[in-house]
DNA sequence: CATATGATGGACT
DNA sequence: GTCCATCATATGG
């Protein structure tokens, strides 16, 4: 279990560090163990790309929240899976876009598909997931290569590589 | 294999 | 109406 002081550092540490932990969801007492694969930073006023460089709204007003609760919104009919991260009062989140499925079948590789699988809905919205039985972070030892790279799917990116995967795996979004 | 395009729904101007 | 942190399908090489 991941304490509240991991989250409580810059989002694009969190975002390679949450590379490799595993994400339980507890659905019906069966708990469906999945890999975090691939990652995204994403900061407040100084990131176009970020929902919180606009100021606050309904959905990026969250990301001023504590560090480790769950942020979630949707782009067209699917649901994005984040974790607030830094300091509190301080906007930055890491969006979860892959995982790979440990002890079940699911599409999981886009953030899209992965929430749909993983039937996570948006009454976890504001929830810490410290406090969570049905969704919870477990650690891992796992030795892997990270590869940085410049996000997917934003209109206005940073010159800066915000995006993180474990190299060679085959549930990453896009290669 | 690659790139292009349309469907989709919530939040905002 | 417009803007998207998406996805599945269609088309061409």
């Amino acid at each position: 279990m991941l304490k509240k002081n991991f989250f409580k550092r810059k989002a694009d540490i969190v975002a390679k560090e949450l590379l490799g932990k595993i994400l339980c969801r507890r659905i019906d007492g069966k708990v469906l163990k999945s890999k975090i694969v691939e990652t995204e930073a994403y900061f407040g006023e100084d990131d176009p790309a970020s929902r919180a460089c606009k100021g606050k709204n309904k959905i990026s007003e969250m990301m001023w929240e504590s560090p480790g609760k769950i942020l979630i919104y949707n782009v067209h009919k699917y649901k994005m899976l984040n974790f607030i991260t830094g300091k509190e009062g301080e906007a930055s989140a890491v969006l979860i876009r892959a995982l790979e499925p440990l002890n079940f079948k699911a599409r999981t590789s886009g953030p899209g598909l992965l929430t749909d699988s993983l039937k996570i809905e948006k009454t976890f919205h504001g929830e810490s997931i410290f406090e969570l039985k049905e969704l919870f972070l477990e650690n891992s030892n796992e030795e892997f290569e990270i590869i940085e790279s410049s996000r997917i799917g934003v209109s206005k990116d940073l010159p800066v590589k915000l995006r993180f995967y474990i190299k060679d795996n085959n549930f990453i979004s896009k290669k």
